[in-house]
DNA sequence: ATCCTACGATGGACTTTGTCTAAGTCAAGC
DNA sequence: GCTTGACTTAGACAAAGTCCATCGTAGGAT
């Protein structure tokens, strides 16, 4: 069933229950939680997880590339469990709703040389923002 | 010699001290500080200034158009009084660094509307990461 | 010029998000 | 089934930001 499970586990990670919990809350359909979010949902299955290891195993879980660290307010970091396939984001900025859009265009090659500033640019986040069709009609 | 007060005033604000200081420390060559960063020069002009006055005026000219937020890292909103011209960022993952740039193309229009999911699409934010020249060199 | 009053400022408590640490626990190799 | 070092825990701490009751003052009215 998961298959986040199965890639951790092929990197040599050992394998606790609250590791195991935080990768099965990731792996639902509900993306783009947030720390505290996965941390409630996980509480729920293994009541004595503490909010450090979910911090901890969430940051690892980005550190190895599994989940995507996605900051589209800054009230909190959300994680997204897309991480294979590229995409951004579209965020309605009245209720904070996040849809994953895949534009056309590669925006990293919109950027000129000259534009660089002799930086290595490795990654381009594009957050489009606006109001979604509920908060539009309310 | 400030642009940003006279448009401000222009829009019938009421012009207090604390308001000036803090468009005055904006409208200096400083571009991307944080709030807390804002707070403090406002402090060397005017010291009594507190720091809700700082944030409740940077909130401020953030709606009416004055001044953007820029979140480029979970630590803190920046402030960009460069609102008037259409830019990016760059920012360098190790320092934190912020350049502003300006990309060929319109990522707008790169979000064809099937990837809109009726959404009102107003706004977009692209922000470029990777190693600055001085980090890369260390 | 002075007075009024609503708008703005104050500071300190509070909240949210996240990090750190010291001590305890347990997965996995032997 | 031991051992060991990686993992987890609770709670203190920190940083960024918000809220609120109260006080002060900019700027229009007189």
């Amino acid at each position: 069933m998961s298959d986040l499970l199965e890639r951790l586990r092929g990197r040599g990670w050992r394998m606790t229950a609250q590791r195991r919990v935080v990768a099965e809350v990731l792996d639902g359909d509900h993306v783009h939680l947030t720390a505290d979010e996965v941390h409630a949902r996980a509480v729920a299955r293994l009541p004595e997880i503490s909010r450090a290891t979910v911090y901890n195993t969430l940051g690892e879980m980005v550190m190895l590339g599994e989940v995507l660290e996605v900051s589209t307010d800054r009230r909190a970091k959300r994680y997204d469990p897309n991480a294979h396939r590229p995409h951004h984001h579209l965020v309605c900025a009245r209720c904070g709703t996040i849809r994953d859009v895949r534009p056309t265009g590669d925006p990293l090659a919109d950027l000129p040389d000259a534009e660089r500033f002799g930086f290595t640019v490795s990654d381009v986040e594009v957050t489009y923002r606006g109001t979604c069709p509920d908060c539009a009609s309310a």
